[in-house]
DNA sequence: CTTTGGATCGTCT
DNA sequence: GACGATCCAAAGG
């Protein structure tokens, strides 16, 4: 199990994204492999939040590569992602499938009833980030110093060659671009439907 | 198995 | 005032 430098993180999405694949997100006894990503460009990538500029809401994704950026939507849900590229690059790869590994009890308390599989604790952006226990208080949290009990790992697994890859889901804008990356077959994946 | 509609509120226009 | 980088229960095949 080792942590990633902070170079690691300071590349494109596009680039990031496929490499994050197999990797683990650890918080406490809680371990997931990340199996699904989505890269977002920032000011370039109209299906991104910094697209239109840095507000209140997307400060974390224009600070340092490495951190975390959460985000609130739906009024009911927070979505994590690795905020990446240079400083003052809005540019980050969203998390939105991880296999269980460990602290298995733990995110079935966190997720309820409405989990009724262990393939359904972590299987969609909104669901891994209530596995995990994250919120908003985990906004640019530093996932290589692990300084609010985050961080991402490596366990020696290598990424898949070649991931699947496909149009990023839930976006009405850029439906042509293919920044989805998966481990094709993994348990985690979600199953909504992507642009083929 | 698939499809559909409701929940629910912070954020930006 | 509208709309989400979503999830879930319910209903239909």
């Amino acid at each position: 199990m080792v942590a990633f430098p902070r170079a690691f993180f300071a590349v494109d999405s596009v680039e990031l994204a496929p490499l994050l694949l197999n990797k683990l997100i650890v918080r406490g006894e809680r371990v997931g492999r990340i199996v699904e990503v989505e890269a977002y460009a920032g000011a370039a990538d109209p299906a991104s939040h910094a697209f239109r500029g840095p507000t209140a809401r997307n400060a974390t994704m224009f600070g340092p590569p490495g951190h975390l950026y959460v985000y609130f939507t739906y009024g009911m849900h927070f979505c994590a992602n690795v905020v990446c590229g240079p400083e003052g690059e809005a540019s980050a790869v969203l998390l939105r499938g991880l296999t269980p590994l460990g602290g298995l009890e733990e995110m079935r308390a966190a997720r309820g009833p409405a989990a009724r599989l262990d393939r359904d604790l972590t299987n969609g952006p909104g669901k891994l980030c209530q596995a995990l226990g994250l919120d908003r208080s985990f906004d640019g949290a530093d996932l290589v110093t692990g300084d609010r009990g985050v961080e991402v790992a490596d366990d020696g697994t290598a990424p898949p060659s070649p991931p699947g890859v496909s149009g990023r889901i839930g976006v009405s804008v850029a439906a042509d671009v293919r920044w989805r990356f998966y481990v094709p077959g993994a348990a985690g994946v979600s199953r909504a439907r992507a642009a083929p």
